[in-house]
DNA sequence: ACGCGTGTTACTGT
DNA sequence: GACAGTAACACGCG
């Protein structure tokens, strides 16, 4: 449920948190989602320190002394929590306990959250990357996918949710139901300063908001996809409907290109 | 109370 | 066969 601004922020804050922090004990609490068995885990990350923590898409990276890397992706219900002592989270995944009795949980009820080993490198540019550009979505959008299915492909660009899609899209001008390969080369203009935008000023305010939050979400500043909201800020009615069996929040100020 | 929300994967359909 | 779309996962929250 978080997305990229919001992973952004928990990202800087265990930075700060964490670094030079000393792995004492990993601790498996589910292993069912593991992309790395648990002793290959222990062996790589005990006793090493917490040399970087930062954002891969909608993964955290936890960068260590010997240069492994573990990535966290919180799917959809995914929870970090700093503990001093033991750790009393339920539905507990992975537990880092350190050296100077803290230690980190990542909990997650519906057993999705993911913890892997020294992540593959993936093609797809990260949304925030410079590689995002009106070039590259130019190339991106030869397809004839909706536009709010393609900005949520993970294989094309990585790092953006459903609720950040409408907000991008609205802000571009395009209706979330476009064929991709109809929208015209000023919009992916748009589209490409949209998604900068959008997802920098969420940062931004999320930032501002809850300055030390490494844990579920902040979305009541969204402009579109937010249901406490019955209009656009250019005071359009927020409409509804489902696109790729996600809620879809938009306004007919957005154009349709079909 | 009870339906909604969320990302990814594996499946279905075109 | 390639590409696009979608149900299911499961339960806390309002």
């Amino acid at each position: 449920m978080p997305e990229l601004p919001d992973l952004q922020v928990f990202s800087q804050n265990l930075q700060k948190k964490l670094a030079g922090k000393k792995v004492k004990k990993v601790v498996i609490g589910n292993a069912k989602k593991l992309k790395a068995s648990a002793n290959m885990l222990k062996k790589s990350l005990e006793k090493q320190v917490v040399k970087k923590v930062y954002r891969e898409g909608k993964e955290l990276h936890f960068q260590f002394g010997n240069g492994d890397v573990l990535g966290l992706h919180l799917m959809l219900k995914g929870r970090l929590y700093l503990f001093e002592g033991k750790n009393e989270q339920k539905y507990t995944i992975i537990e880092l306990q350190f050296d100077d009795g803290t230690g980190l949980a990542l909990t997650d009820f519906q057993g999705q959250a993911t913890p892997t080993l020294n992540p593959e490198e993936r093609e797809a540019p990260d949304a925030l990357s410079t590689a995002v550009n009106y070039s590259f979505l130019k190339k991106a959008l030869q397809t004839k996918a909706t536009i709010k299915n393609l900005l949520l492909d993970q294989h094309v660009i990585r790092g953006i949710g459903n609720a950040y899609a409408d907000e991008i899209l609205w802000k571009a001008g395009i209706s979330p139901f476009s064929i991709a390969n109809k929208i015209p080369d000023n919009k992916i203009k748009s589209l490409a300063s949209a998604i900068k935008s959008v997802l920098k000023n969420a940062e931004k305010q999320i930032r501002k908001s809850d300055p030390d939050i490494i844990s579920g979400e902040v979305r009541d500043f969204l402009d579109i996809h937010n249901s406490k909201k019955k209009s656009s800020p250019t005071g359009a009615t927020i409409e509804h409907a489902v696109v790729g069996s996600r809620k879809t929040y938009y306004t007919k100020e957005q154009e349709l290109y079909k």
